[in-house]
DNA sequence: TCTGTATAGGCAAACGTTTGCTTATAAGTA
DNA sequence: TACTTATAAGCAAACGTTTGCCTATACAGA
């Protein structure tokens, strides 16, 4: 790889020095260039194709214009829409973005983190593995820009939240459930560990409860988090309960195992079992698919995520701490039979 | 947002230099180092919460550790999945990805690429838009190890390629619709002034001729690139040529919308209409669907793409250009009657 | 005692920018 | 003429690393 020019070697073919070609070059005001050297140094730059180095740059005091954003799947729609979202705020800032995955596995996440502040990127968005909390104290200690995305961190008091009402989703699919006239409902999500993920569960119980409906005719069936899981917690369900005739779906991947499994089994839906689906996955609606369902709105989630950190960014001092929880809707599609 | 500890920082705590430190830091060998240095080293470090610098360190030849790479459509999954595979290969290598959207377009991409020069990344996977040749005239003159992915550089010589076989995926996708006994079959597709990727319908038309079926009988609708428009070239397609039998969707976006569509206005697949699709979202197999298409293996895509980037990047010397074209495969599913 | 070598670590230059300080000329004003 | 001010641009330090070069001590062998 050839050498990059540098100020100094079009300093030198315009006949001046590396000083005068910075100014010009950034365009400040507040220094005299005559006409004639501002000519002779652009074309000397043009020619020699210089193109500056932000890292040097950025050694003296400059920002890096670089946001680096943590998610814990890159196959879920979910989080894929939250990068969309805000790489398009970002962008338009003059950030770029450094997209990470973390897998939910908390080393990954410790390390990238780690080389996130090596790259001294001026801010970070997170969402954060169940040792978020841990993994994230050098940079709260440091004081790196940082907003958290959908899980909260536990025991942290102040930081920058912008999540999901997890429990209104969980109680407005439930409710809808449950007002069709089902009864004998399973749920079926994932053992996460983190405890906010919960709120959809427990919420699931208390719609339940304001229809008087019994906890003994309700089953809960969780796992790890994935389709194939999705579709063994499904036949599960199907050949342990074969009474239930609604299946609350609490995280889209599991449900997408879940409804190709249900379709391949041949059962109908909804005439034989009804499916509420949590999140809005591309797949909920295409083709013959109409799947009622939760919607989060993802991409607002992001745009707002996006913002908030560069309002921390840009601000002078600090910004007090904000968290911003978002409700959800329900879109109704075909996938709920009513049975009253 | 508080000054981060400096070598000399640490060396002062330490009660050494800057040198020492770096040498212990980076655990190199050839220094002579006493143990009780290391360990007052180490100890100040951590206690100074030391991290370093890339950007620093990078200023004395030192790598980045940064490649970025450039996709034109973040909503197309054949995209994402590409990322998605190349990550992982690139993170197990101590790289960290810049991940950015172009749009499909031309200036997005150009300001882009100018700024990853900017970050001197390492090297950079990218899918030109149309003016692609144009706008890596920079980068191949100052020779950035770059990797082309799916689309190629019309006119250039010499490049890194790894793309889908498109007129092999046209062909097998076409050949298998006419084997079936479909006659009467119209090609959606888009108008994307992108040569390579009008292969996909020159194979529609040879397939075609191999079954002595002549153009007369064929339809082509072409439009923009998204949902929306597949759904009005749907239409158009069963308002003006009610007596097609089949749909060849040559691009998954457009499918979203032409089959959700289908589905809406009650046509069943593949009883009044059968569908072929290339490419493999998602959606393809969810749920209720179950699409007859042309997979492309995505994943594999990426990590080729990744992978010759990294051994251009480790190489010592010059790696010989090198275009990898890789088949498709078809995946039946049922979405095509036979009627033959 | 002298030389050689293994061990330990300091010093300072360099990487590519940015910017405060300084100098030099020309033109305007008293 | 002397003093100010506007215009133009050079010099050098600094940012945080890395690394070649040098110095110093200790101990071994001759």
């Amino acid at each position: 790889m050839k050498r990059y020019a540098t100020l100094k070697d079009v300093a030198k073919l315009a006949g001046t020095t590396a000083a005068t070609v910075s100014y010009v070059l950034n365009e400040k005001e507040g220094r005299y260039i005559s006409d004639e050297t501002r000519r002779k140094v652009l074309e000397a730059a043009e020619q020699l194709e210089y193109v500056k180095s932000i890292g040097a740059s950025s050694l003296k005091g400059k920002s890096r214009k670089l946001i680096a954003i943590l998610i814990p799947q890159f196959e879920n729609q979910f989080f894929t829409r939250i990068v969309v979202a805000s790489e398009e705020v970002f962008v338009k800032h003059g950030y770029d973005l450094i997209i990470c995955n973390t897998f939910d596995k908390p080393e990954r996440e410790k390390a990238i983190l780690n080389r996130m502040i090596q790259q001294r990127v001026d801010g970070i968005i997170l969402t954060p593995t169940k040792m978020g909390t841990e993994n994230t104290k050098l940079l709260r200690k440091v004081g790196m820009k940082m907003v958290v995305v959908d899980r909260p961190l536990p025991g942290v008091k102040d930081f920058f939240w912008v999540a999901t009402n997890n429990y209104g989703c969980g109680f407005v699919g439930a409710h809808y459930l449950f007002s069709k006239g089902h009864k004998r409902v399973a749920y079926i999500g994932w053992n996460s560990g983190i405890e906010d993920l919960e709120a959809r569960k427990r919420a699931f119980f208390d719609a339940a409860d304001t229809y008087g409906i019994s906890q003994d005719s309700l089953i809960v069936a969780e796992g790890g988090f994935s389709a194939e899981e999705g579709c063994r917690l499904t036949s599960y369900v199907l050949e342990k309960h074969p009474e239930v005739t609604a299946i609350f779906y609490g995280f889209n991947i599991q449900a997408l195992g879940g409804v190709t499994c249900l379709s391949q089994r041949g059962i109908s839906i909804p005439e034989e079992l009804s499916v509420m689906i949590i999140g809005s996955p591309e797949w909920i609606m295409a083709g013959k698919n109409d799947f009622t369902h939760v919607d989060m709105n993802d991409l607002e989630l992001g745009r707002k995520a996006a913002n908030l950190l560069l309002s921390q960014i840009q601000a002078e001092g600090d910004v007090p701490f904000q968290h911003i929880i978002q409700d959800c809707s329900l879109i109704e599609g075909s996938s709920v039979r009513d049975i009253r």
